[in-house]
Parts: C-alpha cells; sequence; structure tokens
DNA sequence: CTTAAACCCGTACCTCACTACGGAAGCAAT
DNA sequence: ATTGCTTCCGTAGTGAGGTACGGGTTTAAG
C-alpha cells in the first residue's frame, strides 16, 4: 500500500489515514494541508508529512476542535507556541466541561420522566407528555436557548 | 400583551414563548403547528393552543429531540401512546448517555494535556501538540469517526 | 491494446434549525 | 393623511463539515 519510501496518490494518502479523498481535498482547500506540486501533467504526490498532518487534524477533532481552530493550532506548530496552545486547550476543556454539565441536566430530567412512564400510573395520561407540555419544569429550570 | 382572551398575532405568539415570527412560520412549514384560517384580508391570529404547542416544542428540543422526532411526539400526543412516548424517550435518554460518556473521555484526555504542558517540562517542545502529533492515543484509543 | 480503476478539478449538494430578504398590504397612532 | 411598525408569503442564505457529480486525463493490469 505505501510506496517505496513515504511516496502515495491522494487516494493512498486518505485510505491509510481513515478519511476519504474528497475530505483531504476539502482540508486542503480549507488551508489545513498543502497540495504538493504535481509533475507536469501527472499525479501529486504526498509523503509521511501529510500523513501526519491529517493525523494531527483528526487527532485535534477528536478533542472537539472546529477545523478553524485546527488551523489555528497548526500555526502554532513550528516553534515554542506552548502557552498559546495550552491556552487553547484550556478553552476547550472549559466548553466540553459545559457540554457534559448540560448533558447530565438532561440526562436526570428525561431519566425522570422515563422512570415514571413505566412505574404504572393511572393510565389516562402519559407523565411523559404532560410533562413536556407544562414545559419539563425540570433541572435547575433554566431558561436557556436551545441552539 | 395578551389580548383580552388567547388571541394573539404571531409577533406575540412568538415573543411570548420567546422565539422568532420566522421560527414559528418554520415550525409550521414543517408541520409541526397548523396555520390558523385567516379571516378575509386580514391577520391570523392565535390563541392558547398555539403557545402550549410552542411550549412543548421547546421543551422537548431541550431534552434533545430533534424536530422530527418532535413531530413524531405530537403525533402520539392524542390517544393513550403512552408506550411509544417511553420507548422514544429512552432511545433518547441511550443517545445522550452515550454523549455523555464520549465527551468525558475527551475531557479526561484534554484535561491531561492541558495538565502536561502546564507543569514545567524541558521547553523544548510541548507535549499538547506532540500528542496531537502521534494522534492524541488516550482514552480507550478508540477509532471513531469525528462526525 | 484495451479496459478498469484512480486521479484532477470545479462546482453543486447534503443536514439541521433557523434567519434573512423583499415587496405588498394592513393597522395603530399622530 | 402620513409615518412606521407588523403581517403575509415565497424564496434564498447561513454554518460546519463534509459528500457527490461530471467530464477529462493517467496509469496499472491483463
Amino acid at each position: 500500500m505505501l510506496k517505496k519510501r513515504n511516496v502515495m496518490t491522494i487516494g493512498t494518502l486518505a485510505k491509510t489515514a481513515g478519511v476519504g479523498v474528497e475530505t483531504v481535498r476539502y482540508y486542503q482547500r480549507r488551508g489545513l494541508m498543502s497540495e504538493p506540486e504535481k509533475p507536469y501533467g501527472g499525479i501529486r504526490h504526498y509523503d509521511e508529512q501529510a500523513l501526519a498532518r491529517l493525523h494531527f487534524i483528526r487527532a485535534s477533532q477528536w478533542l472537539g476542535f472546529s477545523l478553524d481552530e485546527i488551523g489555528e493550532l497548526l500555526t502554532l506548530q513550528d516553534g515554542a507556541h506552548c502557552d498559546e496552545a495550552r491556552e487553547l486547550g484550556e478553552q476547550k476543556l472549559i466548553s466540553v466541561r459545559r457540554k457534559i454539565s448540560h448533558l447530565q441536566q438532561i440526562e436526570q430530567a428525561l431519566n425522570e420522566l422515563v422512570q415514571k412512564c413505566s412505574a404504572g400510573h393511572g393510565d389516562v395520561y402519559c407523565p411523559l407528555m404532560a410533562s413536556l407540555n407544562d414545559g419539563v419544569e425540570d433541572a435547575t429550570t433554566d431558561k436557556h436557548k436551545v441552539r
């Protein structure tokens, strides 16, 4: 699959990294990866650096960074901008923790509703539906925008 | 703001429910709310049922239901389809719990990276960047698709 | 030599939940 | 009567992160 020494076509590169060809080209358009020069009338070839870049992007995405943020991280990669990188990481950590606690509120509310439905009730109404009609009213009753 | 007895324009309805006029019209197009008949050449008026419907939608959204799922819930509202409703709730609960545990893995990985960066390291490299380059390798090392 | 697969490139399309735009017409106050 | 805010209605755009299409060229396999 990998040619003699680190030389791949875009298809091999993509498959090796577990993404689609179109995705690689999309990252190039977004400026997250560079397009190698193409030999006269031929096919571009990619090396291990390109693969490493792809790994970097996917790892960062897994941690919740957006492609824009990943672009930012990438500018910090050359040189010792560890402080800036850590700052981005801390911000992301804060937002991840916010999402978790939001989801935990939802989990609690939903769990209660489902429990109430499972316990035999008068059978004339559905507690879950009733709560939805009344506005759920659970979980610290914050009037958050959904989006 | 609310006219004498439950009669509102779309603007008043929207403001009362805390959404935009365009959002109400969007829900109508999606089939989540009906459009009241409009008097000859005039302006449609909405009553408390419309407001209740809007509350139902927002409450369901807060619990993580998509607008499509909310449409489904709404068909269960008339009659005693408590079992189906509970089933939908249970499915949603499962997906919420999956999201939570996914985010908790991220939280752990990110936290470790930030900690390592804060602790004084050799100053020649950045542990966070190094991990991103190597593919993070944390959190049960599952090769999940990001989307 | 021929055919099938892979590449190149630009552009269009997808999902989700909205949000904005534009022009006509109604309604409330000055 | 004029200003100025709403309403009505259809259509189009947003953002994020891709995915698909179509038409042309190359290259590898048989």
